[in-house]
DNA sequence: CGCATATCCTGACTGC
DNA sequence: TGCAGTCAGGATATGC
């Protein structure tokens, strides 16, 4: 499940080894990664431009191109990117779904068991260079900033569960359900609580640990949970699931006060959080 | 409006 | 050991 953390990891590994390199090369074998145009004029947009950058807004990663068009990738729940460096070419792993040869003789692969992850190609870029199919998406925490204010603002505006907000990428964009939990407990705030009836003092308190618990995790360059689903772009696991405090870890004491993180549904997903810190 | 539910899909896990 | 059923969740669509 990658989220802001995962994806801005991928962001920085692609601005290292990709950018100035040219497509020399479009392979896609999948049915569903390439949804948005027909395959082949996905692949022939791609073909021979050279990649000028990496860029993200919430869980989309873009690259715009020098043609101003930008490939959007967005991994969905099980997408990986991989990138193999020249004469490191392994074997296709199973369900790679898009193969693209850049002109040092890299390959970046784009493998996704469950198949919700897309790739497309867009030309409709506002003036900014940001795919204006992305254009419904709330503030990204990290690349446009959020403050005890604005995020006051955002709560009056809406009557609905915490986690519920958190998750709508039309507010903030980029925030899961891992970081959604992460977050309400940095906040010392339930995620069941309804977001009109928080005050500004935990307003700010909710703004300052969207971007705390954020910046850490890409410190840490992100989550990898036991199923390993989430690597970088050379296959190395993250290192933030050991400073997890609530997701993933039901039963066990809470880090704060050692009463035992609880489990619930809250919006539709499940939601850890300790009973007796978050209120 | 906001919420639940279904959808897409595979792999990991549970219970018999 | 195997097999059916359940769960996991990002985004979107639909119904209440």
């Amino acid at each position: 499940m990658p989220e802001l953390p995962e994806v801005e990891t991928l962001r920085r590994d692609l601005e290292r080894v990709a950018v100035g390199r040219r497509v020399v090369e479009v392979s896609v074998t999948g049915r569903r990664t390439v949804r948005r145009q027909p395959p082949s004029e996905f692949s022939e947009a791609l073909t021979g431009r050279r990649i000028e950058g990496a860029r993200r807004h919430g869980k989309y990663l873009w690259a715009p191109l020098d043609d101003r068009r930008a490939l959007v990738v967005h991994l969905r729940m099980s997408g990986q990117l991989l990138h193999f460096a020249p004469g490191a070419a392994a074997p296709l792993a199973e369900h790679t779904h898009a193969v693209l040869r850049l002109d040092d003789g890299a390959e970046l692969r784009f493998v996704d068991p469950r198949t919700f992850g897309e790739l497309f190609v867009t030309g409709d870029l506002d003036p900014t260079g940001r795919p204006r199919p992305l254009a419904s998406l709330g503030r990204d925490p990290l690349v446009d900033g959020i403050d005890p204010s604005r995020m006051r603002r955002m709560l009056a505006g809406r009557r609905t569960s915490l986690k519920a907000f958190l998750l709508d990428q039309h507010q903030l964009a980029g925030i899961g359900n891992l970081y959604a939990d992460e977050v309400c407990f940095r906040a010392r705030l339930r995620p069941d609580r309804r977001t009109d009836g928080l005050d500004a003092r935990q307003a700010a308190r909710l703004s300052r640990a969207v971007t705390e618990v954020l910046s850490e995790a890409v410190a840490a360059r992100g989550s990898t949970l036991s199923d390993g689903r989430y690597l970088d772009l050379c296959g190395g696991p993250g290192g933030f699931q050991h400073r997890h405090a609530v997701y993933g870890r039901a039963g066990e004491p809470c880090p704060r006060c050692g009463m035992p993180v609880e489990r619930s549904r809250v919006a539709g997903r499940s939601a850890h959080y300790c009973p007796s810190c978050q209120g």
